[in-house]
DNA sequence: AAAATAAGTGTGTTTATCACGCTTATTTAA
DNA sequence: TTAAATAAGCGTGATAAACACACTTATTTT
């Protein structure tokens, strides 16, 4: 894990000239169970701020891209991949990190919770936190959360990615349930299921969920196929908010 | 300029253990004149890929924030100070630069062309460019100006931003044109002028433009005090588009 | 005095959003 | 076995936003 700590040699006199700084990513990870969205934070196994909450992070190494770092990172301490990753922010400030200039960029990333298998190691001193009741996190990492449930928020009703948090097959007061974690809102159930199922996306499966209600909720499968078929043909996803 | 080029050193093993990496700043700078929309592109002064076109940029300083790098590149080029400028996107792929690997974030900026000196010095080797008719960009720019120019899109109908193209006294008209260029749209004058005055953001000025019409078109004055006085009371801006 | 140019104005239609209450299926407890 | 409790499921009318659309006015130029 610890690389060789050699300065790179660059092709151009002027490059050479400069300062290189160490690179970091973050990433944000939401999860939902239970009607609650949640986030991984991590006990910091290093100096500064060790044994403080944080988010996953890790530096970016000579050979690999920003987003195979995160990918990497959040592989590592998941064991998932092919996972639903946004780029979101890169946080310079010369002192964000106490131990030195660190310039470190935001991922946010939407997971399935019940892909995650629980005995995974690395989760041995990660924790599912309700992102209401989140401790204080190290250097900027509160800024960075509060930027990525921004951008959960603006995505979440423009484009199909509740989908990501939810478990293949779901029922509606689920996925009702799940807007109603990302907006802090209560929607009127007769209007959210219009409005979900005119546009045609899920496919009615007939199987019921009977885990939480008496009745039973028919489950329900998002159609990738018919969703992208439809944007080629200028349809957008939208959720009222 | 040159810096002398040091190995920065942590305060913790482990970041010391690390590669550190040169880190730009790319600046997407969009101007408005004659109902044209325009970029400020450069002949680029050093190798790699010396005297092709290219973006605005420059290394990140040992005592500089990210922000502070794409302000201080702005003002080198253009004498300009406080401008609206915006962190875009963070470009991290190992071989992005083929000068070595430069980590490099896009801020996009717009600015009032009228502003400029167009004597400044540093503009010599620049060029304000139709966006329809960009020359090929080195590395990813051209990548980075879609992503600019989708962000625009994205911001112009929910924020006033279109301000910070235009001279502080402008016209309806010009206005319109404006968001004509921006979404490659044409717009109903009727239902424009409606959707932007409803707002009650403007202020009328008794004072007409005569140069581009002969009945002369009436001036208007974007009331910044009234807009973060709405803000405050759940008012969103909005064009539809 | 006529022609050309761009600015300015109002109404009806369509579509999307919002508000709202009762019935149904099933389980659990009396 | 019957009654009570729970959550799912369903349809309509009211309001507001978006859209389509054509003529008049002021001024300059010929």
């Amino acid at each position: 894990m610890l690389e060789e700590r050699t300065l790179p040699e660059y092709k151009s006199e002027i490059y050479n000239s400069h300062t290189p700084h160490l690179v970091a990513v973050d990433c944000i990870i939401f999860g939902f169970v239970e009607s609650e969205l949640k986030l991984l934070i991590i006990k910091r196994v290093m100096e500064p701020c060790k044994g403080l909450w944080s988010l996953t992070g890790g530096f970016v190494g000579p050979q690999e891209s920003m987003d195979e770092a995160a990918n990497r990172i959040l592989f590592d301490l998941t064991g998932l991949k092919d996972l639903y990753m946004i780029q979101l922010y890169t946080h310079g400030d010369v002192c964000r990190d106490p131990g030195g200039r660190v310039i470190s960029t935001s991922y946010y990333s939407l997971i399935k919770m019940q892909d995650i298998d629980p005995d995974h190691e690395m989760l041995s001193n990660a924790r599912w936190c309700p992102i209401n009741e989140l401790p204080e996190l190290i250097f900027d990492h509160g800024k960075m959360v509060e930027i990525a449930q921004g951008a959960l928020r603006d995505e979440a009703h423009r484009k199909p990615i509740g989908f990501e948090l939810l478990p293949p097959k779901f029922t509606l007061p689920q996925l009702q349930s799940l807007y109603e974690a990302i907006y802090q809102l209560k929607f009127d159930k007769r209007n959210f299921r219009k409005s979900i199922l005119k546009m045609n996306l899920l496919d009615q499966l007939d199987e019921k969920d009977k885990e939480n209600s008496k009745k039973g909720a028919w489950l329900y499968r998002f159609n990738e196929g018919k969703y992208t078929d439809l944007l080629r043909h200028g349809f957008f996803f939208n959720i009222p908010v």
